[in-house]
DNA sequence: GGATCTATTTTGATTTGTCAAAATCCATCC
DNA sequence: GGATGGATTTTGACAAATCAAAATAGATCC
């Protein structure tokens, strides 16, 4: 079996894979995302690359093998079901679910998995709105506008917020940015690098371009 | 903070020093609970004495110290709570959960134990009837009569499971044998090694005597 | 097309936890 | 009171994962 350290860098190079268009995962971007120099990322690649997980090309990058994709997605699943369950269960801030989960999607078997998923209702995506993989390892790539780049004056609501960090989380929260939130985007000012919002019958607040880019929103529909 | 290994050390001296009158625990049994050959028990004891987790008394064994038997109680009570969680929450059957403890106990923080200690509605017991050590770091050591030693004919209350083997327990499980439940010994026969017994308006069965040692009775009280 | 810069790889060392097997201690037994 | 035997400790080795720092490969820039 795959051990803690295997399990996190099948699952950082499947994460990083999704925004590059070709799987390939640079080293240097994979150490920076494990915390750990890029000598130590090289080794262990290496090492993955010999167990099958990995195609190594060397000094270009890496990417998952089907078994290494299998792996990653297994761990992306529990991670997310795990954080769904201490938000919707255990009522835990979602700020901090990320870093429990962080440890637990290592120590959860499949047996333990099947049964949050059902007592979850099999959800589709976690508090943040990130997709959970599903049991047969599909994953949902869709793409939606950010505060950033959507339309203004038009209502919309949040269906993502991409950023884990614990003070991010608690600033959207304070703010009922979270996915479901229907807001509009009342200005944005390029030269400034503002965007104002406003929430439903709340009082306008402005952020950065770049937190309002970690927030996704999709058109307000009907129902 | 302790690593995963550390843990387990401290957990099963816990363990094997509630079975001894001094609270001294020898080597070899350490060594034999954790799957260890006995030098390697050795060489991470020695390691525990210089960080003030246990006294290492050479040729001797081992004992807790308080910091030790502080760590070794949260371990214990994380692990008996998940337990209590899985068969509670999660309906798992309980002879998997042993298992399934073993890994979580180490990846849970103190933030969700308390948040699952509160959802299980602070629970005094494990699904086995282990006692499960308070947040304040108390741990009962009541001791029961057991099927090998308690009167014949009397009707007696199921507390405790003794032996977390998976094929024990479901041997157990079958024959409705779980805290809560209520049986009487009808005979017992000493040289064959043999216990009848028979749960309410169930057909009497045999177990050994070594098989009904691991079964804890009370008295049934009224209500 | 050589100098330079940056990302990556290599090399050598360290920590943690483990095993195999040899050495040692100590209680006990005649 | 020395031989025996079982538990414990020591010794030397190893695998996994890491870091620091030197070496190297490639791209880029005049």
């Amino acid at each position: 079996m795959a051990t803690i350290a295997v399990e996190n860098y099948l699952k950082h190079t499947l994460l990083l894979a999704q925004r590059s268009p070709d799987g390939l995962v640079p080293m240097g971007e994979l150490a920076t995302a494990l915390q750990v120099v890029p000598g130590t990322a090289t080794t262990m690649v290496k090492a993955l690359a010999d167990s099958g997980l990995v195609l190594h090309e060397p000094r270009r990058g890496l990417r998952l093998t089907v078994e290494g994709r299998r792996v990653a997605l297994n761990v992306l699943r529990k991670h997310r079901l795990v954080e769904t369950f201490l938000v919707n269960v255990l009522k835990m801030d979602w700020a901090q679910v990320h870093a429990e989960a962080e440890q637990l999607e290592h120590a959860i078997s499949d047996a333990v998995l099947d049964r949050l998923d059902a007592l979850l209702g099999h959800p589709a995506t976690d508090p943040h709105g990130d997709p959970i993989p599903s049991v047969e390892g599909t994953l949902s790539s869709a793409v939606y506008a950010t505060l950033a780049s959507c339309a203004t004056k038009a209502s919309l609501r949040v269906v993502r917020v991409t950023d884990q960090t614990a003070d991010f989380l608690t600033f959207a929260e304070a703010h009922g940015l979270r996915p479901g939130a229907v807001a509009q985007v009342l200005d944005r000012n390029l030269p400034a690098g503002l965007v104002t919002l406003r929430r439903l019958r709340s009082k306008p607040f402005a952020l950065s371009l770049a937190a309002a880019g970690k927030i996704w929103v999709a058109p307000v529909e009907a129902g």
